[in-house]
DNA sequence: ACTATGTACTTAGTTATACTATGTATTTTA
DNA sequence: TAAAATACATAGTATAACTAAGTACATAGT
């Protein structure tokens, strides 16, 4: 039917809730990069192109909410761990609030 | 705190979430675009641009998901009602749907 | 030994959309 | 008569997801 207009609007409506899942996830356990899109694709069976994700973290990073760890491996490459600061708690529980509060709004429009 | 985060993240919210609005809004009646956005305003307290709600009805009837017809005032400036398309009434129920689904997921990540 | 696949991170360029600012025009209110 | 509200429109900017490509190592299959 119309599945270009709803991809579209997929896409669209991922721009400010991949940053909220994100933060969500991360506020459970830390977790690098790859496995943070392995993560999110099994729960919510949301794809993250990497080229979305890496630059997410590093703007989540500019904007204090995010912090990160390289860990070396016993072998292979290097993983870098993102864990959230306490502004980013902070931040988080403020999103959280508007979420629920955007949540009701379009639940009484529907 | 981190209130300027905040700020973009709810503009990026908007992404996605104002044409899903708008849809809603126009399912139950016909509406023209200054109406739109005192209506919005008045239900959800979103605050819709006007150089933001114009482009967005465009680009909605490009996708063939509203129509419009001018309809003369008899004192002052004609308006432009919006309505929804057949196309539009089935998008918005898929939309629906894939809100649903975004929803649960979040509301167990939280 | 070679190839494909999976793991892991990064960046350049494109596209879509909200926002700011500005412009036009009419009507109502102070 | 000036300001504010009503009503629509567009150009330019910023943000963020996506595509595509690249680097590097490990492992499984042939």
């Amino acid at each position: 039917m119309n599945d270009e207009f709803i991809h579209k609007w997929q896409s669209q409506v991922k721009k400010g809730t991949l940053s909220f899942i994100v933060l969500l996830v991360l506020s459970e356990r830390e977790l690098y990069g790859y496995e943070l899109i392995e993560k999110i694709k099994d729960l919510t069976k949301i794809d993250i192109a990497e080229g979305t994700l890496y630059p997410l973290m590093n703007r989540l990073k500019e904007d204090n909410l995010l912090d990160s760890k390289w860990v070396e491996q016993e072998t292979g490459i290097p993983r870098k761990y993102y864990f959230l600061t306490k502004q980013g708690k902070l931040t988080l529980k403020q999103m959280k609030l508007q979420w629920i509060n955007l949540q009701q709004v379009i639940t009484k429009l529907m």
